[in-house]
DNA sequence: CATGAATGAGGGTTCATTCAT
DNA sequence: AATGAATGAACCCTCATTCAT
């Protein structure tokens, strides 16, 4: 408004980011929407509303559905894989100190966006569907799963872990992330607390065998 | 009365059998394709289809696509329970042998239904959701949880598994098995092998520790 | 059962019997759910079920559905002609007999089978719409109206009625005896009363006019 | 705010406009298809087609089928009261003119909408159904019928029209218009005359008796 | 660009009719 | 001739997508 009011430079930036709001508006009302109905059962007019634009708006921004679901799902996985990439979280000190960091932040972000995540967990296993309309999607978990391949790789060169079963423990950081999860959601439903991260490493270490 | 018995309980069983033999011709047909499909993609006509009879022949056996996605979940609980049913799998032995032969049944059963095994693990998460119009589903993996929970609270009367985390034991034996279960599914397209069972058992006594 | 028990004169009755009984049933069948649910809704399986038969054995005895629903109204058509072919209706007596005598049998068959009339007076309208498949329906208040032309006629011949408006006449002795019917069958579920006739006769012939 | 004047108040009513001619020929298409095929024979693609929209449009305007035809009754139901609430016609003059402008008022209203009246007409009976699902239907001659029991009200009033069967003559009022309108439409096509209106005033007032 | 009404293919469901037993 | 399961055309309705304003 102050100069540059013309076709300058400086209104573009504007409309820029006017844009981006909007998307960012349709992004979160997306995610919001799949969450509730899943993502079957997620309209597009339900989305349009909850962002406060017109449906026509949302083929303005991506161009179907198939793109809007997979925007959200990138989304999402981008910021989880921001949230794993801090390189402190396997620099330094014992591996039990490793594997309690790892587990505290996969339930940090199950706490921020845990509806999401829980279509996430679900999603997993559509891939092995033939579906309708072939749809790609992102490997979501994916940054998940690394980072615990790379975990457990550490651990076992430390000899902080057995060697012999290795192949199986990426799963099973996962799987027990996930069932924790999905146990509170059910009984509770909310996330369970990252307070919880210790006794998933203790758990992960030694069994639940009793001799200890 | 007697002539008759070439025509009363001589045709009806035939038409009995015969109603039996559709009946589960479509429930099979079902499976497949709420497993291929997902529940919310599965159409009617497809599973007549695959069943081999017409549409309107789905609506004589069954009420409504609800109904029948219902009839589906519920067999599969009810085989389920079946082979969990068995009262060998907790009456004796060490409580290792206890914990395999929980992880090779529940295993055996993916391998037999493994493609509905994924929707059950799937739709688990569905119960959180709200839904357009409400659909009671049945509690499919109930007996598979139900019998962790028995096996767990064994393990601990027998001095097999430590005490101080046993709220989490159950979760997580299902969630070793589901863990895997998806794994397998996404990598090769094939639920994991029975002879996993040791191996799981392993990991759930002594973790993934390296000190033995 | 006592002479003829092999294939001569004496079994073609007994089956014939059963027949004509068997057609009785699905008639009276089709009557009572023609005018439970009115023609267009009502369902051949209902129908069925109601006269004891299997769904398959109407079609040994009605071509369709038309077939079926035609057969009924023109047994009911058949009914109230026969109701009202009485010669005694119209033979004797002073006019005003004669049309209270009218009224009564109308007031009758209109108790015998309200349901079905109120379905026959709304049929009546059904004339004028182009059928989606065409159908014949037989005329079914003919008789009525049939019946109560005479009935002017003699009493337009005997002097007991003005001839300026005679071609309203029948129309209006019909008329009211429907508007009876209706409100009746509306405020309380039944038909009038038989002995309404009295004043119906009143109206017809001295109207509502305050000065006799 | 001022500049908006072609957009804001300018664009808005021309959207409104078009919706509310969109509404209207979906009306008008609804109550001729209704009328041509019967409330239950009437397709919704044969309406769309008729109001020159795709089915889908039909559905952006009434919920569902029932909605439409509710709407289409109401429509017709508030016409006729528009037409019937003319206070004048009980105001002034003698009480055989009251009459015959009510007759008249009547007649215009049935030759306008003659279609749609039959179904009315018709419907009135179907009141007394036992309906698959049941559905709210409007009291649609309720406006006729009130007119007419305050015109006996006021005839009976007046020393118009004797008291003794005062509670009969609403009834048939209603019964000679609906008698006369159904005999015209079956027997030529069309609805009767208006001018018909002093000979149905005539035989309300004075019956069909020879003595005047 | 935003808007939101129009579109119409697609899916669930019903039910008159057929036909093998 | 009776049976009743199978059939599939026909209908209502949904909702992703388009496009004129």
């Amino acid at each position: 408004m102050n100069r540059d009011s013309g076709n300058g430079p400086g209104v573009q930036p504007l409309r820029e980011r006017v844009r981006r709001a909007t998307r960012a508006a349709i992004l979160e009302a997306a995610e919001a929407v799949f969450s509730a109905r899943g993502f079957g059962a997620a309209r597009m007019e339900e989305i349009a509303e909850q962002a406060g634009v017109a449906v026509g708006t949302l083929y303005n921004y991506f161009d179907d559905r198939s793109a809007l679901l997979l925007a959200v799902l990138e989304e999402s996985a981008r910021e989880l894989e921001e949230r794993l990439g801090d390189p402190a979280l396997l620099a330094e000190g014992p591996f039990v100190q490793q594997l309690e960091r790892f587990f505290a932040k996969v339930l940090e972000h199950q706490q921020a966006h845990f509806r999401l995540f829980a279509i996430l967990v679900q999603e997993e296993l559509e891939q092995g569907r033939l579906p309708a309309r072939p749809v790609r999607r992102p490997a979501l978990l994916k940054p998940m799963h690394r980072l615990a391949e790379q975990l457990v790789a550490s651990g076992v060169r430390q000899g902080a872990l057995r060697a012999e079963d290795a192949d199986l423990y990426p799963t099973f950081l996962v799987a027990m992330l996930r069932g924790l999860f999905t146990r509170q959601l059910c009984a509770r439903g909310a996330p369970p607390e990252v307070a919880e991260a210790p006794r998933l490493a203790r758990f992960f270490l030694h069994g639940a065998g009793g001799h200890r």
